[in-house]
DNA sequence: ATGAAAGCGCTAACAC
DNA sequence: GTGTTAGCGCTTTCAT
């Protein structure tokens, strides 16, 4: 195990300064030509790799990339990942994948193990406060918050989605297909995202010239359980003809809730789903749902990354915003 | 950007020896309790974290665990990338993810950058090595295969799927409910998964007494667009009212091919997938499966990875084999 | 209980 | 064109 490839132990083997092999592998002028072809063979031979960790403690970025999410099941969160870690592979970033469960105390872990292998950049979904206001700390690298802002957390950017739009749309097509009592489940105020949710149902509430119900809307911690337990609540006791999602898993969630129920979206209730899982259009003739910009999100988060390094006080990138679209099916 | 804090720069801030700063914070005994308290208020209120890199020059074990995988849309490798996410989270290891498109030029690229890193391990799905017969190189790191088991990999262990029986079961449960045209689409025989699983399907034809016809079973590299397009041409030109998949992509791929064509599994045609997403459940009243091991993969894989630290030498763990389960719906 | 020196792998800055 | 030295942050060893 002590048998590590280094620069010295190639040197030793070819009876040569240590700096010399250095010269040679990292393409420096001053290196005879034929010095260099032996110690290029001999280092090939040998399989060696310069050490990641001697060159983070010479200040040498370490090209680490952290990415924060909280799950990878959710087919939304899949598919970024998956777009993030191949803009990464072909910027020669390393991506570092830490699950937070939406939880603060594990998103504030995941940070210092960042700060320890002195990560370049942390790219997050801010797990919801709960109101608890601890400062967020993650200096000496930059952060970009994703799809949610939480205040407190000092990011250097932002990608966001502009769903107003779409939520609002799904309302009134909703109210034009003859709903009343369409409902709103989305992800608490905690959030940014939560808030902005809101306010575009509210929105096409009024747009549709429907009054709003406080019994229809349900706001808490996104998750799968809570989508499903509300959906449940609002066919089972409620009454609701309709509702629309406002958050992946929380759609994700309410659909078992209906299929559970045997309920076909579209003929026994309509839903409007959010995110757009490859199977939604193969639920019972295709679901109703807001379609977001997931891979334009993931390059313009790694864009945010490369341009901090080349030009970062050029174009302020502060926070960028992608269009959701609604898709009727 | 100077100004990381490290024992020094605390101990100069506090006006005393880096070494007892490295002592207090390292819950050595021999430092005065006064002292300690100082220093590791200090160190709170500055954010200090250890460097990794000093550490692990230093020989420590860096907690790093490289995961290679195809791809992470699909949601078989979205739940075992999950699942040994949170695995590593329990175990303070840090997971470096990376995608390797099943090619094989970005696995070692992969591989060399985990050595790079001084990565502890590397979890791998071999890519298909079309024959090159190239030596895979990762010295210095435990690697264990998953899934898939290629030849010229000096893997210390392999956590694997044994999918035999359910395939077979598939088989005969086709040609129990009088199907004739029973086709197989697999991952070619590069691997030994793609084997194993044209052999189980050999298996249930014989025991279903039915012969094997060359042009119901196709073999390649595994992939979404190869499952689509393979099931178009058995359900377009030949006929088959049955197709068994061997691989989580192709089944997608199959699926998709159906639904395109306005084809109902269970009523047009009789479709057994492999692997089972959340909503073969909800397509078209339910879709038949080999339901796999996600779970208990990543369990045995994490549990690998310390076993190895701990006892490597006490049990040989080299090959483990669960066992998949044929859903019917 | 505290400090000083050395070394892990690497390269910038000097010799020569 | 090549070699020597020093230092990045940390801990182990050996003083004090």
């Amino acid at each position: 195990m002590s048998n590590r490839v280094t620069i010295k132990s190639i040197a030793k083997d070819l009876g040569i300064s240590h700096m010399t092999v250095s010269r040679a592998l990292s393409g420096h002028p001053n290196v005879h030509n034929d010095t260099r072809d032996r110690i290029e063979r001999r280092a090939r031979e040998l399989g060696y790799v310069k050490s990641a960790a001697a060159r983070a403690m010479r200040g040498e970025a370490t090209q680490i990339v952290g990415l924060l999410l909280p799950n990878i099941l959710n087919e939304f969160y899949a598919r970024f990942a998956n777009a993030m870690a191949l803009a990464c592979e072909r910027n020669s970033f390393h991506l570092m994948i830490h699950l937070t469960s939406d939880e603060i105390a594990l998103e504030q872990r995941a940070l210092d193990r960042l700060r320890e292998v002195q990560a370049i950049a942390a790219v997050m979904v801010p797990a919801p406060d709960g109101g608890s206001k601890q400062e967020t700390k993650a200096v000496g690298m930059k952060v970009v918050q994703l799809i949610r802002q939480r205040p407190g957390l000092d990011a250097q950017a932002a990608v966001l989605i502009d769903d107003h739009t779409a939520i609002c749309d799904a309302v009134l097509h909703l109210a034009q297909a003859g709903h009343r009592k369409i409902a709103f489940i989305g992800g608490g105020c905690d959030l940014s995202s939560g808030r902005d949710r809101l306010a575009a149902y509210r929105a096409g509430l009024l747009k549709a010239g429907l009054a709003e119900d406080p019994e229809l809307i349900h706001g808490d911690a996104p998750s799968f359980a809570m989508g499903r337990d509300h959906a449940g609540e609002l066919v089972d006791t409620k009454q609701a003809t309709g509702i629309i999602c406002g958050g992946v898993e929380i759609s994700n969630g309410a659909l078992s809730a209906l299929m559970d129920r045997g309920m076909q979206p579209g003929r026994d209730i309509a839903l409007v789903g959010y995110g757009d899982p490859s199977f939604y259009k193969w639920i019972s003739g295709g679901l109703a749902t807001v379609r977001l910009p997931v891979e334009e999100l993931a390059e313009e988060t790694v864009a945010e990354l490369i341009t901090d390094r080349e030009t970062r006080a050029k174009r302020g990138s502060k926070r960028r915003k992608l269009e959701a679209t609604l898709i009727i099916r």
